[in-house]
DNA sequence: CTGAAAGCGCTTACAG
DNA sequence: CTGAAAGCGCTTACAG
């Protein structure tokens, strides 16, 4: 590496260094650096000079850990998530999201920290003995299936500022989220079903559920209510731990009566699937014997089949939740918020008008 | 939204905060924070405890702007790209590096600075007023192909430790990089079309071509030689600004004898675009009348050809990106590295022996 | 018009 | 085992 300028070290040059060579003070190259249209320095054209020339000659930048130092925020946002990003599997689920934050971000103008160091070795925490890994950053927008409830409270308890991207409850506390109208978007999907002319719907559910899919359920309900059918009508099946929906199941169903399905999504999007293969074992037909829409994208499912379903508005969760986020962060002393989202309701192949198999 | 413990102030806690809850000094807290299992703090456990004690009850911590302020490491790499990476048509390019990136990042326990904010208006820049960016992280992984090399040159002079992903070069200065290994890509494809049977061979390259451009041709002259062919078998078109090539073109390449094309990637991959189009114009065959492949793998054109090319190993550029500035940072007083990666020959379907069109 | 001084939050020898 | 002190590079009142 040539070394034109003799006499520069590896330690980049400082204002003092700056003042020595120009014959003034630190104070007074500090003000000329930081000089603007609206915030002139009093110096004399002379002495401004003679810093400008030794900036030039040394090839001074400003510290901006030193300069921030001095400042409060630093426009850093954080993006934590639950789950590892990355893997191969997860990629078409999170990358919309992330993409949404990111672009939002970039356009308020910060900067995002990816905390991804936080899953090398062991689950993902956001507190690490004891200090909250966030903190580095003004804000984050949080992510993830798994959440650490005691996680989220303490980030409650200690004021940080932070959004989720879902909605996310903790005993206590008002959490801030931007999340999928899933009550609404299962209603109008229930509603269709109704109109089409079914009138047995059952609702298939994860064993375990969280506040996404108690929504589900809800809008579920809400959708046999104003559709006439009333509450009564509803029908809930909760599978086994497996979360995969078996031949005999699909038969019992039908000869139960039930001539629609809507399907709460699995932990791995697994019900689409099984439901798929119990019926291609059953000779049922989707949707001539048996209507079945799901309860969202089923973004990690290996299926060939076009669901009836409704989609996500990930990306664009991803940026309203950085909105969010900047406007607690400006708001200051804020009130936890929530918004809701609308999902697509997606017309797909699966579900028709019920008993048209027997008219074959 | 609760105030549970009383006294907390919207000023961030700092460790003199700590200090006076634990009982204890400031530089004792220091001690604490700093303690790792291979630098452990000599401490008493029962202080240690009320050091951490306060840290959970006020929500400690550090300011990283401090911290790097003492030129300590505060485990955070940035991603600089001289291009937006975001917009639709920028993602499959960008992407894969992008998670080879994070991948590596996370797996050696450092955390991402996305510099996306960089670009929300106007070009994108490392350097604002004077300020570099960057600075906040250990060191930086460059990307992007419209690179601006006097901000180079001045990381370069102020120390400042990244590595460039693809080979670049400034004057006066080393760079580190990690770059796809071009000339022997091009060479070996060359050498493929002359065992083939191929004697006259075009290079094709856009307008302007930097150091790839400059490898890849250098590959392609190397692999002449190498087969036996000579360097004076070499024919260099330069197409126009437009980077296109049109029917004509082809028409006279192909008259002029010529069997074979390779052709440097354009700005926005259009080369092989144009040539399929040209073809299908001209009523040749690609690649019984001529045998196209690309130097590269075309991951912005609208194609629907097999091309024979060889792909860039862009998930393992960005893993190799960060361990090498990883090194580069553990070495601390590093001399400029450089490392190039093997691409991968793809056979695809746009090469044949020459002269099959005429045997139809 | 310019400089001396305080202080931002932290780390790191150095004493004790 | 713990603390007093210096200093990282900078900005910002405050004197003069």
């Amino acid at each position: 590496m040539s070394d034109g300028a003799p006499g520069r070290r590896r330690r980049p040059p400082t204002q003092i260094d700056l003042a020595r060579r120009a014959g003034v003070s630190q104070a007074t190259v500090s003000q000329v650096i930081n000089e603007t249209p609206d915030r002139p320095a009093r110096l004399s054209p002379e002495t401004r000079a003679r810093v400008l020339d030794a900036v030039r000659e040394l090839g001074y930048r400003v510290n901006p850990a030193a300069r921030s130092l001095k400042g409060a925020r630093n426009r850093l946002l954080g993006l934590f998530t639950f789950e590892a990003v990355f893997p191969t599997d997860q990629r078409d689920f999170y990358f919309p999201f992330l993409l949404g934050v990111e672009e939002e971000v970039a356009e308020q103008g910060y900067d995002l920290v990816l905390f991804s160091s936080a899953g090398a070795s062991g689950p993902r925490r956001i507190y690490v003995d004891g200090v909250n890994r966030l903190k580095l950053t003004d804000g984050a927008v949080l992510l993830g299936r798994h959440v650490r409830r005691t996680e989220l409270s303490e980030l409650v308890k200690e004021d940080f500022p932070f959004v989720f991207i879902g909605r996310r409850e903790v005993p206590g506390a008002r959490v801030s989220y931007v999340a999928p109208d899933y009550v609404s978007a299962t209603r109008d999907l229930v509603r269709r079903l109704v109109e089409l002319g079914h009138r047995r719907i059952l609702f298939v559910k994860a064993y375990q559920g969280a506040e996404p899919t108690r929504d589900r359920e809800r809008g579920y309900r809400r959708g046999l209510k104003d559709s006439g059918l009333g509450v009564e009508a509803a029908i809930v099946h909760r599978l086994p731990s497996s979360g995969v929906v078996t031949a005999p199941d699909l038969g019992a169903w039908v000869r139960d009566g039930v001539t629609a399905i809507v399907a709460d999504p699995s932990e791995d999007d697994s019900v689409a699937a099984s439901i798929e293969a119990a019926a291609a074992e059953t000779g049922l037909s989707v949707p001539d014997d048996l209507s079945v829409a799901l309860l969202g994208d089923p973004s990690r499912t290996e299926t060939t089949r076009d669901w009836t379903r409704f989609d996500l508005p990930r990306p664009e969760l991803g940026r309203q939740a950085v909105r969010l986020l900047i406007q607690l962060l400006e708001a200051d002393e804020g009130e936890a918020r929530q918004v809701l989202l609308d999902c697509t309701q997606i017309p797909g192949g699966t579900v028709a008008e019920p008993g048209r198999g027997r008219r074959r």
